[in-house]
DNA sequence: ATCCCATATGCCCATATGGGTATGTATACA
DNA sequence: TGTATACATACCCATATGGGCATATGGGAT
């Protein structure tokens, strides 16, 4: 039950939510997550450790950029994200992270990159 | 967002996590949950109460006892606890919380009511 | 070697959370 | 009227949580 607890915990939190339904989507790295959701880094990767630590995602090293990506090992958190983004409307701050995502490769250079 | 935070919120502690189940099958007293759970009457009051506050839960006098039930307004999360019911085996406390509150009309003379 | 960039981590703080014990309130019943 | 039962609430405490800022680490480029 623990398992189960410990997934509705971290989607308990508002910014890990939206780091969970972004990488639902694609995977990103750290300054890609940071400048779509205006979140402060060393936010961003706390929260990314802990969730890597609980075994809900995975990090790559590609090049300078460390990219993450869900481990969805569950299908009832599959289904609950995936049911959440079919509502992606009834939530506008999920829908605009997702519509920033889209431009994730324009938006790293807008943000972290070529500051 | 908010109520979706709020939800996975309630369904992140162990001890509102099998309320919720027990709640998902029938109505139940306060006695009954406590005696089902063996868990505190107090702590299981003031779950229930911020279950209420949130608008998860609804109570109802009936005699000596107040009924407490879901208050499922939201299909997300009739999904989620049916999907966890549907699993219920992998989930010991749970089903053991469910076997017992098949004999909740008996148990309550077991536990609160006769002492 | 040095600088920059991406990321991680440590420290601090305010607040939230969960549980325990004790007690209050309301109602039924003798 | 007094007692027992069901439930709620107040207070206390230990711990968890989330976020901010500053700093460390590590790879790439110069």
């Amino acid at each position: 039950m623990d398992k189960l607890t410990n997934y509705f915990k971290l989607l308990s939190d508002e910014t890990r939510l939206r780091i969970m339904v972004l990488l639902f989507h694609n995977e990103l790295c750290v300054c890609q997550i940071t400048g779509i959701t205006g979140i402060s880094q060393p936010n961003i990767s706390k929260h990314l450790a802990r969730l890597r630590d609980m075994g809900f995602v995975k990090d790559e090293r590609k090049e300078q950029y460390t990219f993450y990506s869900l481990k969805m090992e569950d299908k009832l958190f599959e289904d609950i994200l995936e049911k959440i983004v079919a509502n992606i409307e009834d939530y506008p701050t999920l829908r605009l992270d997702i519509e920033k995502s889209r431009a994730a490769a324009k938006y790293i250079e807008l943000t972290s990159m070529n500051k």
